[in-house]
DNA sequence: ATTTTACGTCAGTCATGTTGACATATATTT
DNA sequence: AAATATATGTCAACATGACTGACGTAAAAT
């Protein structure tokens, strides 16, 4: 930050900065979604499933509507997907009580396991990042990821993340 | 981390901590792309495009097999993304000099205006971010960030990424 | 002279996204 | 009670960007 070269020219050095930020936003998410990749291979499923099981595992009986939401697909795009885990058996739907139009969605005892076997190569690698990075580190990867996310829904999106 | 519930169960926490992490990438990465997508549409480019556009920005005069190994794509997906981006004159191939097979790959004027055009976007919202982040979490970010990268291959990736 | 490397290309497939139109059941509003 | 709105599902067509496999050509390396 403080350089020769940012003394001659102070957006240099910062351009540059943001420039690897972003690179690095890149490399590091292509990295962590490639262990996820591979165990869903073998059962012929892709990344969009996994997202799926994900936010379904996390947040049991969510309706259709809200894992839309999240996704920010059509709920078109949705069905393939979903139709695919409920008619394999990893999701199920169930009638909502208040709302008998929702279809709350849960993980099945097979759902549940994959989704265990899949975050646990991605909690794993996570963690050892944290590990290594510290605590100070951590707090700051949140702080500057939350900036990252969008203005217009940033409490709407951290009050999921940070739900419980 | 210091907590009741952790207290009770150590793992509690620190399991849905990283869940948390998980999800801040997920949706940060979402959004962080969600600019550049949306001018890239108005040229017909999508999001493949706007990584060699990038990377060939940034590396002027690159063959295409480092491209591939940055990408980590096979050469006929992205010949046709790269062949596309010759055609319409936004990228320019040189044969190599030292090495006449291959090809080098440099920005057209008009390349370049792209480039700078959707990398403003980004920069902009990740210079956001790291301003109300502070330098603290900016260096945490990138910490933890590296620390995701691919162990194998992680001091090739830096060495590109901090390249200059 | 042979083999390897860098690149290009043809052909087919798959996963995942899109739009648009329409259907059905249930809630809500008038 | 009737009309409208909402939650969901479904059919069809299409685009993008990945994949595999096979084959070709020019230049470099052995």
């Amino acid at each position: 930050m403080t350089d020769v070269k940012s003394a001659n020219n102070p957006l240099f050095l910062r351009e540059e900065e943001l420039r690897q930020a972003i690179e690095l936003l890149f490399f590091a998410y292509r990295d962590f979604t490639a262990g996820p990749d591979q165990i869903l291979k073998d059962y012929n499923f892709g990344r969009a499933h996994h997202r799926v099981i994900h936010f379904v595992g996390r947040n049991e009986g969510m309706t259709v509507s809200e894992l839309l939401d999240i996704l920010r697909i059509t709920k078109q795009s949705l069905n393939r997907v979903l139709g695919n885990l409920i008619k394999r058996g990893f999701i199920e739907q169930r009638q909502g009580e208040e709302d008998r139009r929702q279809r709350c969605l849960y993980l099945t005892e097979e759902g549940r396991q994959l989704e265990q076997k899949v975050s646990r190569v991605q909690r794993d690698l996570v963690a050892r990042a944290f590990r290594e990075a510290g605590g100070d580190a951590v707090a700051g990867y949140r702080k500057v990821l939350m900036g990252l996310i969008d203005e217009d829904n940033r409490d709407t999106v951290l009050g999921r993340v940070l739900k419980p």
